[in-house]
Formats: C-alpha cells, sequence, structure tokens
DNA sequence: CCAATATGCAACAAGGAGGTTGCATATGAA
DNA sequence: TTCATATGCAACCTCCTTGTTGCATATTGG
C-alpha cells in the first residue's frame, strides 16, 4: 500500500480550506445555530431582544455573537445604548462554496476511479 | 422595543436548521477538514494513509473519524484488516443547502425591509 | 436629577474536546 | 508457525468551551 502524501486540494477560489474551519466551529453549535436564525428572519436585533429567544443568560449570548463576529458572520453597530447585531451573508457563502468544492472535487475523483476501472 | 419572540425558521425540507449544528461541528476543526480534503482527493483511504498525512497519533485520527461518521459525513468498510474511509457527499450536500435557505431567507428579510421602507 | 434599561467585564466552575501512552487483538506474509 | 502490520480499547492529562454570578458603566426617559 502506497503511503503517498495526499496533495493540499488547492482548488478554492478564496481562503484554503483549512481557514474554514473557524467559521464551521462557530456554526456548529445549536445556540448559534439558533441566534443566526433569529437574526435571519428578525433582521437587526439588539443582545436582549436575541436573548429573549434562548434559555441562557445575556452574558453567554454576548460571547456566542463574538464567536459569530470572529468567524466573520455577523457585524455589530453601537446605536445609543444598545448594540445591534445582524447577519453578514458573504462569509456564510464562501463556506457555501467550500462545501461544494469539496463535493465537486469528491466526484470528480469517483469519474477517475471509474474511468481508471474501464482501462 | 418590541420583544417579539421570533418564529422558528421553518424553511428547510430536511432536518431543521438546528439539526445541523454537529455536522457543522464536526467540519470546524482543522484536523478533520484536513481529513475530508485527503478523502476527496484520495478517495477511499485507510486510517493508516490518513494518518500519514498529519501530525497526531492514529488514535487520535481514528477518533476524529468517528466524529465525522457520527455527523454521517463519512463511511467506513472493514476490508480484512483494514477499515477503509470514505466521504459521504449527502449529508455535505445537506449543510451546503442549509447555508443556502439562510442565505435566501436573510435576502428575504432585507427586500421586506426594503418594501417597508418604500412605503 | 433619578430610575430603569442595555450593555461590558471579570472571576469562577463544570464538562467536553483533543491528544497521548500502553497494551490487546486480528490479519497478512514469509 | 512466526513476525510484522493494522487496528481497537481504555486510562489519563490538559486546555478550551460554555455557562454562571456579581458588579461596573453608559444612555434614555420622566
Amino acid at each position: 500500500m502506497s503511503l503517498r502524501r495526499e496533495p493540499p486540494l488547492r482548488r478554492l477560489k478564496g481562503p484554503a480550506l483549512r481557514e474554514y474551519a473557524p467559521t464551521f466551529a462557530a456554526l456548529g453549535d445549536e445556540t448559534r445555530l439558533h441566534l443566526v436564525a433569529a437574526m435571519c428572519v428578525g433582521g437587526t436585533m439588539s443582545i436582549t431582544q436575541l436573548t429573549a429567544g434562548t434559555a441562557i443568560t445575556r452574558q453567554a449570548v454576548t460571547r456566542h455573537l463574538q464567536i459569530l463576529a470572529d468567524a466573520g458572520l455577523v457585524r455589530d453597530v453601537k446605536l445609543g445604548r444598545e448594540r445591534l447585531w445582524a447577519l453578514e451573508p458573504t462569509r456564510l457563502e464562501q463556506a457555501r462554496h467550500s462545501l461544494d468544492m469539496i463535493a465537486q472535487q469528491w466526484d470528480h475523483a469517483l469519474m477517475r476511479l471509474k474511468a481508471t476501472l474501464e482501462q
């Protein structure tokens, strides 16, 4: 069995695949998915508003929002004494595209395998 | 400011959005993304082969593969003394679709906002 | 001005995630 | 058979994540 090194999968137009780990990790939490969904439906929302839809404290929600922001998935604006949060669909789109690339690469590999077998 | 409860975002055809949390969490790790990429390029690979592309032990790779399997992202077959792993693109496609739904919902919300403002 | 509201910040605890080592077991090859 | 290879399993350690509580600060409204 040949332990050949696999090439680093360089067909993504944007960042390398590994760099999406923080993005997917940010989406990999029920509470944060709920927050994303809430902003999706409710548009721009304050921390207190977002907390109302959960069973955890406002401080915990703040930290979830910060994680989403670090991943580039949401954006915040201070307005008076409030801090309003909204979705940032660009990174979401990039993540979606990265999954596309994986699936495409996989299909391509399958076709190559088929061609090899038919040879 | 009205603390209205947001509705639970029920426009996904498959599982509810929250149920994708384990899937995204599985993708939210550099090592596992690397494994996915390796299988993507290399097709069906054994644990030892997959370990060769990382800096961690075989046992750690095994656990990462188990996490990916629990998320439905990979599938394994025993063959002799080897255990071969391969990508399972179906769940990947579902995850991609869920991101699509979020983006679409968001765009829809933006249009509604625009319509409200122009009223 | 004063009280209520909205948020920020920090310390702390519990649990899970990710990694290692050590050893047992199964299978292939010589 | 006998040795090397491929994998399974479990104990253990460390650090990060997620949540809490308590208190400080800033803004708004009456």
